[in-house]
RNA sequence: GGUGGGGUGGCCGAGUGGCUAAUGGCAGCAGACUGUAAAUCUGCCGGGUUUACGCCCUACGUAGGUUCGAAUCCUACCCCCACCA
C-alpha cells in the first residue's frame, strides 16, 4: 500500500504507478478538485468516464459543512460521496492563503472566522490530521503555511520553518490516529519556501530528514509568482527529491503547467481551473482556448474541440453549448467542465506515453510550439 | 367626451435649467480565472474622427417657443395607461 514504482523516465520526465488503498494511479496524472466532496456540478460516474483516477477533497470546507463527524458516521468521504477510486484531501493550508482576510495565525495554528456563519474555527496541525483521518481519504496532506508568490525572503523563511514545525506535529498526530490501521491513509509533507532557492532547499532537506514519506508535495507555487520562477523552483528541487516517491505539485494545472511540470519531474497535479473555467465558459482545446459564449460560436456546428473524445465534444455543437451558456442552463457548465478535465487527463496520458517510449522532450517541444502559437494541444 | 398619470439611448428605468452622450439594471461584445468564500469578476457598450488629449454630428414622442444655456420651463399636437361618463 502507498507504493510508487517508476515505470520509466525520459529527460527528467517520469512515468510511474502509485498504489493506494482505493486503487492505482498512473502518473503523470491530473487530479480534479472536489472541494465539498464532489467535483462541482459533475456526477461521480461522469468524472470517472473522463479517465480521472483520483480526486481531491478539502479539510476546511468539509469541516464546516457537513462536518467530519457526519461524514465519518456515513462511512467516510468515499462512501459518502460514492467516489470509489483514490482520493486525497488538502489540509486547509490553502485556506490560510485564500481566506487571508478571515484568519488569524499563530504558532499553534490558524483561527478562521467562518464565512458561513461567522463562528470561530481553529485549525491546527493536529485538528487537520483528525479531520482528514475522519474523512478517510487515501492521502492526507500536512497542514502548511502558504504565502503569496511575491513574498519576501524574510516572510517566506518564517512560513517555511513554521511549516516544518507543523509537519512534526502532523506526523505525530497522524501516527497516533493511524496506529490501529496503518494501511488506511498516508501523510504527505509539503515543501514551502516561496521563490527562494535556499529556502526551498532547506524545506526539502528538513522534510527528508524527518521521514522517508510515501510522497512529497511542492506547495506555494502558482500563487502570483512569474512562471519562470516556478519552473526554477522545480528544477532546483528535482535532483534532491527521492526518485522512488511520487512528486505532487499542488494547485497547479493549466495545460502548459502540466507539460512544464512533467518536464521537471512532477508526477501529480491538481487544479480548480479545469472546472472553474469550465463553469465560466472557457475551454482548452487542441485548436486554442475557446470562449464558449463568443459570438462566433453562435451558428457553429463544430464540436468544442474536434480533437477530443469527451462526452461534450462527441455529442454537442459549439452553437448548442453557447446557447446553454447564454440561457444559463447548468448543462453548459457541466459539459465544459467535463471537457476541460478530459483535456488535462489526456494531456497527462499523452505525456506518460511519451515518457515510456522515450520521446518526451521532442513531444514537449512540439507541444509548446503549438501551444504558444495559440493552438493549445 | 372629462379627469389624472405617462412618453428618455436595443429593452427596463433614473434624472426635472448648466457638472448630461445622459446614474442603474438587462441584453450585446471582449477578457480574466491555477491545493474553489467564484454558475464569479473585469473592461467596452449612439455615430464619425484622432496615436492620444480632443473635436464634430445626432439623441430624451413631434413641432414651435422662452433662455447665454433645455431631457428638464412654456404652447400646440400625436400616442399610451388608469378612472369617470
Amino acid at each position: 500500500m502507498f507504493e510508487f514504482t517508476l515505470d520509466g523516465s525520459s529527460d527528467g520526465a517520469r512515468a510511474g504507478t502509485l498504489v493506494l488503498p482505493h486503487g492505482i494511479v498512473q502518473t503523470p496524472c491530473f487530479m480534479p478538485v472536489g472541494t465539498h466532496g464532489t467535483v462541482r456540478g459533475l456526477h461521480p460516474a461522469e468524472v470517472e468516464r473522463t479517465g480521472t483516477q483520483i480526486i481531491l477533497g478539502n479539510t476546511y470546507h468539509l469541516h464546516l459543512r457537513p462536518g467530519e463527524e457526519t461524514i465519518a458516521a456515513l462511512g467516510g468521504l468515499h462512501r459518502f460521496s460514492t467516489w470509489s477510486k483514490p482520493m486525497l484531501t488538502d489540509s486547509g493550508g490553502f485556506q490560510v492563503f485564500s481566506l487571508s482576510g478571515l484568519k488569524r495565525l499563530d504558532e499553534n495554528g490558524v483561527e478562521f472566522t467562518s464565512h458561513i456563519d461567522g463562528s470561530r474555527r481553529r485549525l491546527t496541525p493536529e485538528s487537520a490530521m483528525e479531520i482528514q483521518w475522519a474523512l478517510a481519504a487515501d492521502v492526507a496532506m500536512a497542514f502548511d503555511h502558504l504565502l503569496p508568490g511575491q513574498s519576501s525572503h524574510a516572510d517566506a523563511i518564517d512560513a517555511m520553518e513554521r511549516t516544518l514545525r507543523w509537519l512534526d506535529r502532523c506526523k505525530l498526530r497522524h501516527a497516533e490516529l493511524s496506529a490501529e490501521s496503518p494501511l488506511r491513509q498516508t501523510l504527505w509533507p509539503i515543501v514551502q519556501g516561496g521563490v527562494h532557492a535556499d529556502l526551498r532547499a532547506r524545506s526539502l532537506a528538513g522534510i527528508l530528514e524527518r521521514d522517508p514519506w510515501t510522497g512529497v508535495a511542492i506547495g506555494g507555487l502558482s500563487v502570483g509568482e512569474p512562471k519562470p520562477a516556478m519552473h526554477k523552483v522545480l528544477e532546483d528541487l528535482a535532483p534532491h527529491l527521492p526518485v522512488e516517491r511520487p512528486r505532487y505539485l499542488m494547485g497547479v494545472g493549466f495545460p502548459d503547467d502540466l507539460v512544464e511540470g512533467i518536464a521537471r519531474g512532477v508526477d501529480l497535479f491538481d487544479c480548480v481551473a479545469a472546472t472553474r473555467n469550465g463553469r465560466h465558459g472557457s475551454a482548452w482545446t487542441t485548436v486554442g482556448q475557446v470562449q464558449v459564449r463568443a459570438a462566433t460560436n453562435r451558428v457553429s456546428d463544430l464540436p468544442l474541440d474536434p480533437g477530443c473524445d469527451c462526452e461534450c465534444c462527441t455529442r454537442f455543437s459549439r452553437g448548442y453549448l453557447r446557447h446553454l451558456f447564454v440561457v444559463e442552463e447548468q448543462l453548459g457548465q457541466r459539459l465544459v467542465s467535463l471537457h476541460n478535465i478530459r483535456f488535462l487527463v489526456r494531456l497527462a496520458e499523452a505525456a506518460r506515453a511519451r515518457v515510456l517510449d522515450g520521446t518526451f522532450s521532442r513531444w514537449a517541444a512540439e507541444w509548446r510550439t503549438r501551444y504558444f502559437s495559440k493552438g493549445i494541444s
